[in-house]
DNA sequence: ATATGATTGAAACGATTGTATGAATGATAC
DNA sequence: GTATCATTCATACAATCGTTTCAATCATAT
């Protein structure tokens, strides 16, 4: 690929990620060390170029996702698919994604649902969801549909809040959460999200109120 | 208050629910039907209004939160705290609340770790966050601390994602979710994150990746 | 009725935005 | 070496931004 283009790649994943996504093209392409027109000759635009940073860092977690996903069906067979080991091939490409701005940059893009980040969701999000989705059907087969797509997205949230706050945990807990330690994080969220995924379904009555 | 500035709040409330944070403060006059100068002379700045915007919502919101505590402690004793009840008492309020465009503008609020929102933690949420730690320490005393505040960050975290798309969840779930019934979400919510929370703390090794 | 202070109004400020233009420079093929 | 195409450059454009100014208008108290 182009220097500039590379540059400008570069420079502008490192600005969202640091200061959101209405970043000027002039400090990008300051941050680069390009011209100011070279965004609009490289990329068409300045969505455009957000189109291609978005798609640079998630492709190849989601190929990984699907990989890890393929491997675990391929030695499950016919048997229920073990739902932890699926959980894992969902979280773990994203939370151990060796991108240096990756948390933050997809932290933020998952949370502004402008009309861009829908864009996004349906190329990039949406089929390895409805991928993911089938595979936890097949890990819990007895809970009912509405609940398991519920509680992926409860997993999911869990996990971009994690991506978002991943600069600030640290000090707003007085140095308990450790944000950086991927692996132990992964297997943290692993647990919540599959005791959370078994949890008996709720049926229509108020929450249990009395002694623990 | 005064009516212009009433208006204001409410027309800004609307636009930044709906657009995101980045509307100019000529669209928000120009759908509160005031003059343009009205927002700089009765709240000082854009971002005042913002400040101004969330407090008016989150306070009475907090406030809920904390009696729904104090009377599970008042009712329980010395003995543990109900779980459920607890997480109840930290989601129902928010879930929950009258506000016609509570959901999306909370949703926006949690997921922009700008400057300004720091600052919105630390005055409206921060002491939150403490209080109830203080209710699930009372009711997991046997759980680490550090697992603990992991845990109530990933159930903040489903609730966030959740006010987040609440608008587009129906669609993108082909109308299987719909979280117009925020009693029935609140329930399934409370039974995801209070079994999340009473999960087997992981040890220090690989998960599980055998059968299920 | 008149004075006083609060509020509203129209207009303009300087700064910044994304994009477009056309000349200058670069590299590559013949 | 010269022609051809891609790339870079400085500059300008029109639009929009948050904020300020100051006169006009309103409400209220005396």
């Amino acid at each position: 690929m182009n220097d500039t283009k590379l540059r400008i790649l570069d420079a502008a994943e490192r600005l969202f990620a640091q200061q959101g996504f209405d970043v000027s093209i002039r400090a990008i392409t300051d941050e680069a060390g390009v011209n100011l027109a070279a965004v609009n000759y490289h990329f068409q635009s300045k969505e455009a170029l957000l189109d291609a940073i978005i798609a640079r860092r998630i492709e190849p977690v989601n190929k990984r996702r699907l990989e890890m996903l393929d491997a675990i069906e391929a030695r499950t067979g016919d048997r229920p698919l073990p739902l932890e080991a699926v959980l894992e091939a969902f979280l773990a490409p994203v939370l151990e994604a060796p991108f240096e701005h990756f948390k933050p940059l997809i932290g933020r893009m998952y949370s502004v649902p402008e009309e861009f980040i829908k864009r996004v969701f349906h190329v990039h999000l949406a089929p390895i969801v409805v991928r993911f989705d089938a595979a936890f059907a097949r890990a819990l087969p007895d809970l009912p549909e509405s609940e398991r797509i519920w509680r992926l997205y409860f997993s999911i949230g869990a996990m971009v809040h994690v991506m978002n706050w991943s600069r600030v945990l640290r000090p707003i807990s007085n140095g308990v959460l450790d944000p950086s330690d991927t692996r132990a994080l992964m297997r943290r969220m692993v647990a919540f999200a599959a005791a959370g995924f078994r949890a008996p379904v709720v049926e229509n009555q108020p929450v249990h109120r009395g002694t623990n």
